[in-house]
DNA sequence: CACGTAATAGAATATATATTCTTTTATGGT
DNA sequence: ACCATAAAAGAATATATATTCTATTACGTG
């Protein structure tokens, strides 16, 4: 079997995540990680064929936990007001998977995903699309008379979370208090020019 | 008085903010910015110290551009509906001065200041430091009974137009129609609870 | 119309860091 | 106990790019 890893591949994504996070993809060198993850350079280059590769990986991985959570809720949204639940999910997830946050709210996309494999900028790609339709299908269903109802979703439930959430990070987690503000503001939003 | 030069310092410094903003401060080389401004590699040194120097200044000229219409609108405001009026400078802001706006609403802060000469970082953190203080004085005149009304007002003014362009930017540019949704958010966000 | 100056111009150098390579070490199976 | 294997370990190399250096050029001035 050969000599047993000290770490598992998810043990290396989830430091490389952290100094992510911590200082942003472009100061995450693999030396950084490496030491995060306390195994040395080279052994990184047993578990990943590139640094670009890694950092991809972080992106896409950080971005299905978070869909997973958001595509169940919204796609089950009977209401305007159950589709403001969705919207909460985004602080939720900001305290509960801090580094994950931070990379997928305080840094730009393309700075994990630019240089990576054309298998992973797919998979990313496809969650793009899919966080998309499932706007779409909701501002459908839900705002049917708006002719801008996407953009309002979109503006709604992401937007608005994020920015909110974005107040308090990288530094801090965002306080429970302004989940209620959040719900507030997405109501708002969806309601507005309705009435 | 010596051979006149091509550009002015202001030319390569929005040169430097075009570049940063189409592909992230990291990938701001002074090769690409030289090309973005069409002079020379070596003359880019006759401008500024450092390739961080000149990054850092393109961080603090776009915040203060910012922060010269909010600071004048917030201080000014009287009454919460005065204050939504502040929310709406930044899309308005997205759209006068794309560059700038991608610059400060899509890239950590720190990408930008972290290895800035000393002098840079205190300008950049005055900026910062003002911002508070004028959020926080906001908060004393117009929610006075809310403990929490720092916080929330960063959220409603700060938070939630961020988050609402973010949606657009940087490929686009956010479209008209949203900035009534953000003031009827940033209302809503103001007065929930409050009622 | 030379002369001094300040900028252009781009080649040369230094540095940081991603990647590769070689050696060493720890385990399971025989 | 010995062997094959897979990973650790870190040194060596390659590459990208920030910075410095050495000319060259265009303008105003005496």
């Amino acid at each position: 079997m050969g000599r047993p890893a000290h770490i598992t591949d998810e043990d290396l994504l989830n430091a490389a995540m952290r100094v992510a996070a911590r200082h942003g993809p472009a100061r995450a060198s693999v030396a950084a990680i490496a030491k995060e993850a306390g195994v040395p350079v080279g052994s990184v280059y047993h578990r990943v064929p590139s640094r670009s590769a890694l950092l991809a990986d972080c992106w896409v991985k950080a971005a299905e936990r978070f869909a997973a959570g958001f595509f169940n809720r919204l796609e089950q949204a009977k209401s305007l007001d159950e589709a403001v639940e969705a919207a909460l999910l985004t602080p939720r997830f900001a305290r509960e998977d801090h580094a994950a946050a931070v990379l997928l709210l305080a840094s730009r996309r393309e700075d994990f995903l630019d240089e990576a494999p054309e298998e992973t900028k797919n998979r990313a790609s496809a969650l793009t699309r899919d966080l998309q339709k499932n706007i779409a299908d909701a501002a459908k269903r839900l705002l049917p008379a708006d002719p801008k109802g996407r953009e309002r979703m979109a503006v709604a439930l992401i937007g608005i979370p994020y920015g909110a959430v974005r107040v308090f990070l990288p530094q801090a987690v965002p306080p429970a208090e302004i989940d209620a503000v959040i719900a507030a503001a997405a109501r708002a939003a969806l309601l507005s020019g309705t009435a």
